[in-house]
DNA sequence: CAATGAATTACAATCGATTGTACGACGCGT
DNA sequence: ACGCGTCGTACAATCGATTGTAATTCATTG
């Protein structure tokens, strides 16, 4: 029994007694230590069954003495299973090379949630498609990564298509168009825009504005949801192009908003940001929300609620959407196929319509 | 001369003439396929001078043409450099297990553009501290990263310290604190407590409260530096806990508002977030804002700027922050020793105090 | 008592790229 | 024509863990 203490003490004992000081790194260290081989070690510290009780705990005790560690790129290289999803927010027709969006924020928050819940590692990416097509290639192919999520689509969906049709473990957060080849967890956008256009249509507003920059496709349906429903109503839609960015955002919309000649009393926001930025125009130039004018956002983020008045919008799920995503891509993981969803949103009442 | 030539194309030309899809997956196959050396590839696609000028960019060639991208493990453990800065945010006293936090959200997205900048790839690690004492260890150690990012020290400030006695390349975003060893970078947030108890205090509030939990040190000092320049007026200031969580905030902090006995007619926020919720129940209350009520946050989130009114608030340089951390992490990377920084806060005036 | 087999452990190949060193070819000067 | 330096490339060791297979030990049984 204790076989190998007496090894290990009895080398290394010309200089001091207790010797917890000897470096060990490696899988070898370890093994010179405990008195086995390098392959009893990994099967050890790895809790198979081939390596007998005692040995085991005993070398799990020596790896926690020691706080060894095996070394995880050694450890990838030779598995071929990384343990680590890429996750990469394309920052396609955005000029500002700046994660900043806290929608997407906020789903990459959760998505760290989900895949640490199932022992994945979580590698984020920004990517800058600057003319260069193999941003999504560079990830993927690199070896680094045994999936994918890629969290909006911007204007490459083209491109993510493409590498789809080659790379399988690849989920894209976004919306979903026919004839794509890739796998998209989304909500329904343009479901959710009619939603948006109908509720103001209901609650007695006749002169609509749609507020939000269409180059994305995911916005792109959300007004064409909302001018559907406009149409459909023969109500007719202003569309009014805003970028995301919040710095240019406010001066904009104000801008937009105080043109002389634009009526409106129903505004369909893009996004929640976009809608608080209204919010805060109309109260400067006078206009009271909801009896003059009614304002309808999209997301329903957190701080919708803290709006005032509170802001009545469209939620996306996207805590759901995150786990969706996450169990699309471990099932591409292990070469299942799986097909798109696209997500019902639903209509928030708050306090910026009056029904 | 060309002494592998003759292999590579004796060998499998008996099926096809234009022969592009042979699997080319490592530098051993590309070799095979230029008639090189897997040595001569592996310098020809590292731009190595060593390698011919036209050799070199006939290999390269290849590699474009058959999607050749090298394995990044194998090339990571050989050259004993990954390339990856680990982030990691440690969700201490919190309870709910969610990234959500838009501060540290933020800085996120401000770090994942600088280290994208410096061509380091970004390891997002949430850390459940679950009593457990090595969840950093875990990070440190495993040989998967160069260096290490903590977003905040929470309670977790001695784990800290400890791991920082022997793996140099760790930065922390957080408050300083006397006798600490790891470096860490962050806003000086006794500072930032003080300019805003001073400037309630010179807009002419006499009784003032502070709205935050004190369980994290950051905002500990926050409430400190508001505490001290209430005393240096002689004026009071009452504490009052709220947690960060959105969920719960608004009717915490509307409990608290409301407290019959409770006098104030200033009040400091640990946060934009809290100084949100704050103006809509004070809304809700009928009490006016700034006129009965002063109010000043904290960070200066872009929303600040579009509440209503827009928010006094006292600025943390995110940007900056993520700018000097990953700095100062590259330098320790090189093995220099880099101090503690804290940056000094600035009181941004807009409308939610008289001056 | 030898043979059989179960349980452990050692040995060695492997993952794929990097890099130091050795080797061959070429041009040059004398 | 021979020796020498330069340039370009091949060869082989290496990073550190994993894993299939061989080898060893020990108990068991005909």
């Amino acid at each position: 029994m204790v076989a190998g203490s007496g090894k290990s003490n009895g080398e290394d004992n010309g200089t001091d007694t207790s010797a917890p000081q000897i470096e060990v790194r490696t899988l070898a260290d370890l093994a010179r230590v405990a008195g086995v081989s390098a392959g009893t070690v990994s099967r050890a510290l790895a809790g198979k069954s081939l390596v007998n009780t005692e040995t085991r705990e005993r070398i799990q005790a020596l790896a926690r003495q020691y706080g060894f560690r095996p070394n995880q790129m050694a450890s990838k290289l030779r598995s071929r299973r990384t343990g680590v999803i890429g996750v990469v927010i394309p920052l396609g027709h955005e000029k500002r090379q700046s994660i900043s969006d806290p929608f997407f924020l906020t789903l990459l928050g959760h998505l760290a949630d989900q895949l640490t819940d199932s022992g994945y590692d979580l590698m984020l990416s920004r990517a800058i498609p600057d003319g260069t097509t193999d941003w999504l290639e560079r990830i993927t192919g690199s070896g680094m990564v045994d999936g994918v999520l890629v969290i909006g689509q911007s204007d490459q969906s083209k491109i993510i298509d493409r590498v789809a049709a080659n790379y399988r473990p690849l989920v894209v957060w976004g919306n979903h168009r026919e004839g794509q080849v890739h796998c998209v967890v989304g909500t329904d956008n343009e479901h959710g825009g009619r939603l948006s256009a109908e509720h103001l249509i209901a609650s007695g507003a006749r002169r609509l504005a749609f507020l939000g920059d269409t180059t994305g496709i995911e916005i792109e349906m959300r007004h064409r949801g909302a001018a559907a429903a406009a149409q459909a109503a023969g109500l007719p839609l202003t569309h009014i192009p805003v970028a995301l960015a919040n710095a240019e955002m406010g001066p904009q919309i104000k801008a937009a908003l105080a043109m002389p000649d634009l009526d409106y009393d129903g505004i369909v926001c893009a996004s929640d940001l976009i809608a608080m930025s209204a919010l805060r125009v109309l109260y400067e130039t006078g206009r009271a929300v909801p009896d003059d004018t009614q304002i309808v956002g999209f997301d329903d983020l957190p701080l919708a609620a803290q709006t005032m008045p509170p802001l009545t919008t469209i939620r996306q799920e996207i805590g759901d959407g995150a786990r969706v995503m996450v169990e699309k891509l471990k099932s591409r993981i292990e070469g299942e196929d799986t097909s798109s969803l696209a997500m019902a949103p639903t209509l928030i009442r708050r306090r910026t319509t009056l029904r």
